[in-house]
Formats: structure tokens, C-alpha cells, sequence
DNA sequence: TATTTAGTTAAGCATTTGCTTAATTATCTC
DNA sequence: GAGATAATTAAGCAAATGCTTAACTAAATA
């Protein structure tokens, strides 16, 4: 069975809480995974294969320095999530601008 | 093995694309089921069983009204995912001041 | 009351996912 | 060159996921 969803598809990449705790590590300047992998209670082959699903989603950047490989974060690849998440904050905002008013209008 | 992902996980969710279509659907206001599995290729039960997991996470609210499930939208739900993304758009906005200032600085 | 309509629940199945350990590649250091 | 270090690739496995068809529940209608 062969569903729609690419490989490389953003909203699965960030589906997994040890990529996103990756990404958000990233957050903090690049690393090579060694480091990256330090706070996970996985192996190291398991880091690297997220790595990779982070890597064809385009959320990270990858360097050689010597022996050890740098992630870097690629954020602007996030875009497609920012851009559908901002339809639905349009909507709560929406929501919060009728509670103001509503407020307002009370004595 | 059990990951830490709890099967409310609004990530989760929000990752498959026929659940984001549905979500994308809603957006024209409330539909029963019947209209809201109307444009996918697949049974009624799947759909079905996506609104579960949309129902699960928060994202919409279901009420009743004869025999139809009526579902709306609960977009709220998704703020977690919008703080969580906007922690990056402060990145690559960011990247795009310091091209603004270079191209400025340039004769 | 019998039937149709709207939807869910149950059971089963193939694929995907997230891990593991073992083997491999590449670089650095002695 | 012989190890040690950093990381990937390969193979395999259990659990999760996304579907399916069949059976069921509940409400409307003839």
C-alpha cells in the first residue's frame, strides 16, 4: 500500500518528539552528533537515522569537519508549517477580537 | 516498545495529509461526515476513524444533530504547534534582517 | 413496523516507523 | 601502519499506522 506521503514530508519529520528535540537543540548553534545525541537514552545509529529524515525534509544542514559530522539548523524550511498553522491562528485570533468586543460592550 | 508519543499528540496529528485536508475542509464551517469524506478516495469507517484521531487531539469538536455528527473546528488546539514553530520564524527572519542590512550597507 | 440512512466499532492485514545490534567507512593519532 | 574515534549503512524486529470489509447502533421515513 502506498500512501501520498513523500519521505522527505515536513509535517512527519516533525511528528517524531526526538526530532523535534533535535531541531530544538539545533536551536543553540550547530553540532556534530555525538553531541546532538547525548541526551537521548538511544543508540547512536538511531540519532543518525533521524538525522537523515531531517535531512530530506531539508530542517537541517550537514557538514565534514574532520571526523565528526555538523548539523546545522535550516529553518527557513519550516515555512510550509508556519504558513498552514497561520491559517487556524487567524481564526482564534479571530475568536479573542469577538471576546474584546464583547467585552468592551458591557457596562 | 513504547515511544513516548501519547495517542492524543496534536504532531501526530497534524501529519497525516488526509487529516490536514479534513482540518483544511472545516475551515468553510461545520460538515457532517458524509459531506467531509465526499472529496477522498477511501471509506466511510477511515474517514471515520480520522476524526477520532482529530477528535483525540483537540483540533475538532463533534456534536449531534439526528443521525448526522456534525464536526467543527477547533483551532485553538493548535497553538501548541504555532509557539512551537514561531520559535524558528524568529531564525530565518532573523537571516532575512542581516541580508537587509548587508544589501543596504552595499554601495 | 420494516427499511433506509448516517455513522461507529471490530477484526484483520500490509506497510511504515523507530528502534536494536553488527558490520562498514573514513579520519585522526600513536 | 595499527589502533582509536566518529559516524553511517545493513539487517532484523516489534509496535504503530492507515487502510479494508463486515457487523453493529441509532435515528428518520415509508
Amino acid at each position: 500500500m502506498s500512501r501520498s506521503t513523500s519521505s522527505t514530508d515536513i509535517f512527519q519529520a516533525i511528528a517524531d518528539p526526538t526530532r523535534r528535540a533535535i531541531l530544538d537543540r539545533l536551536q543553540h548553534g550547530e553540532q556534530p552528533v555525538m553531541q546532538l545525541a547525548e541526551p537521548f537514552a538511544m543508540s547512536l545509529p538511531a540519532i543518525s537515522q533521524h538525522l537523515q529524515i531531517l535531512s530530506a525534509a531539508g530542517l537541517v544542514i550537514q557538514h565534514r569537519s574532520g571526523r565528526q559530522r555538523i548539523y546545522r539548523l535550516n529553518p527557513a524550511s519550516l515555512k510550509p508549517v508556519s504558513d498552514w498553522v497561520s491559517q487556524y491562528e487567524q481564526f482564534w485570533a479571530a475568536k479573542l477580537d469577538a471576546l474584546e468586543e464583547y467585552l468592551e460592550e458591557q457596562p
